[in-house]
DNA sequence: CTGAAAGCGCTTACAG
DNA sequence: CTGAAAGCGCTTACAG
């Protein structure tokens, strides 16, 4: 069932069952109805395939990608790229194609933002770090019908935005339940933050939230110290902190970051053992502690899928008009030791 | 970079070069030669969306699927059903077409399996229940060039075979290390298996192998208790087991198969209480479990992923020459509460 | 052994 | 407002 039978029934052309289709206009009102009714009869549905077999020569799909810097520790952002390029590979033929492009801050990312609305892109794949900035590119991207997806993180924007990303706030809770099965209500727990020089924190304070959250419902009711900590490479614990671990002896930490190989080896350092531990990320430090058995359980945001479906989803929203939710959940993925290479 | 530059370049038409693409005969050893160094040196890969277009409406690819009936407690394999027919309204535009078939013992698999080879497939998407059957498929698949991929369960066979399934044995460490967490080195731990009437045990055993395994290497020294029980709908636990139940105490019960929501109605039953349970499968029964925490962990295999990559692997195989793996894993998938909706 | 033509389902100028 | 024709990249009879 294609167009042309449709063309037959109607008795019109191809070329007029095309305009209808795709609401081009110079057709009659009459014509229209009676081709729309044909359609809706014979439940026909555009080949989108075979349409993009020609689009793709003369009307490529454009994504401009407005990630972090991939230098050194920000190499997380490297893995979105990555399920972009494999999107981007299965779909090429479809006639579709990428612009990468970096920000390192509030400034240069709006830069960067402008640089892309000079270009025509259909869809714009990026990050809600800066707000106010969000907030712009919703509206330019509104008056231009481009469409916007964010990673990573979920923040209120005044537009209606469309987010792909792990939900933190029960990621928190996920981490709360199986630190919890470890630790019980024996011991004392420390949630250790980060502050970034780079973005939002949002993600982190979503997970910490849903951590606490956890923790009430099983009605634990010690207060749970909360240590907000600025994490750099050469990471050192504060006096007050060590002196705390020592008097207090946590059983549990949650790292509500990627940074938990750090904690690691801070503890190593200053001969705390016997600790319970649960991170994000599945970068090579948290992997190797969690081969050590120095990590417990790491969370896994599947940046790769993030990337991946941002294309894919985004390309059915484009070429097949299929909608854009809202929210897009990635799986909450709980990595241990076991699971670790099978995934 | 298309078949027409090819041509040019090699001073040949296209249908020559359709013709070396895909190694048909008639071509004289000179101009083959020629056309490949060609191929070779521009890089062309052959474009199969535009392949397809065309084959779509004359040479369909067709897959037979050959699962276990569906029927009250077996459906379970509507969820590889499920993600097969996902994959293939995804692919129906390149002309892709599946046949369902359904056994319910070894007699009915091979008379489905005579009644397969009687139409033309180019390939078949079953389980390996039967060995001596699974054998006599890859024969026959051989001699007729189709391609077999086996779901659910991996088995020695004499042919090379490819599966798509889960690591068994390393989802029994992951479920060791689970519950281990949970109960340490206090209780005894109980293994509970079953003996299913339809087909093969190989799933459940590898996990308790696995989970032996992993209780080994942090050096846990009592005996694990592991029954092999007949769950059947009216299941009663033995009156030994009861007893054993009564007296050990003990702390956590690996059930290796989907069935450990009826362990929990049995156990309600006779008042046992304060046991943590791991089981495997998100039915409805031991979803609800888990959300009433009568059970700790479930572990998914992932039969819809299964069913999904089945179809996607077969066609970028036959469509792309693409190599199939012998073995495709399927992530071991952690369910607790907190992760179970958004999943 | 090789080429020219028709066609897959759709899109786009162009002509009227 | 509508249609006929050319073309996207590939495949297939058919002709020679």
């Amino acid at each position: 069932m294609g167009i042309k039978q449709i063309a037959k029934l109607a008795n019109v052309s191809i070329g007029t069952v095309d305009r209808v289709i795709h609401k081009r206009p110079g057709v009659s009102k009459e014509t229209e109805k009676k081709i729309l009714k044909i359609i809706e009869e014979t439940g026909y549905t555009k080949n989108t395939t075979a349409s993009r077999l020609k689009l793709a020569s003369i009307k490529k799909i454009k994504f401009a990608v407005l990630l972090p810097e991939t230098k050194k520790e920000w190499n997380y952002w490297k893995l979105p790229i990555q399920g972009i390029n494999n999107a981007v590979s299965e779909l090429k033929e479809m006639g579709v194609a990428v612009d990468f492009l970096h920000f390192k801050d509030s400034k240069t990312y709006s830069k960067e933002i402008d640089a892309i609305f000079l270009k025509e892109y259909n869809a714009i794949i990026t990050v809600p770090f800066f707000k106010t900035e969000s907030n712009i590119l919703l509206q330019k991207a509104a008056k231009k019908q481009t469409s916007v997806v964010f990673l990573d993180t979920e923040i209120d924007l005044e537009n209606n935005a469309h987010f792909i990303r792990q939900n933190s706030r029960q990621a928190g809770k996920v981490a709360g339940r199986l630190l919890y099965g470890l630790v019980g209500t024996d011991g004392e727990y420390l949630i250790i933050n980060k502050q970034n020089d780079k973005g939002t924190l949002v993600n982190n304070t979503q997970r910490e939230e849903g951590f606490k959250e956890f923790l009430k419902t099983v009605h634990y009711k010690k207060e749970i110290l909360s240590k907000s900590y600025y994490l750099k490479n050469d990471f050192k614990l504060s006096s007050e902190l060590i002196t705390w671990l020592k008097t207090k002896t946590p059983k549990g930490i949650f790292v509500t970051n990627s940074k938990s190989h750090i904690l690691v080896k801070a503890l190593k350092k200053e001969g705390i053992t016997n600790i319970q531990i649960i991170g994000f990320d599945l970068n090579e430090d948290n992997i190797s502690c969690l081969k050590n058995e120095e990590i417990n359980f790491l969370i896994n945001q599947q940046p790769i899928l993030q990337g991946y479906m941002a294309i894919k989803n985004l390309f059915n929203h484009i070429a097949k008009q299929e909608t854009l939710k809202t929210n897009y959940n990635i799986p909450i993925d709980i990595i241990l030791k076991e699971n670790l290479l099978t995934s």
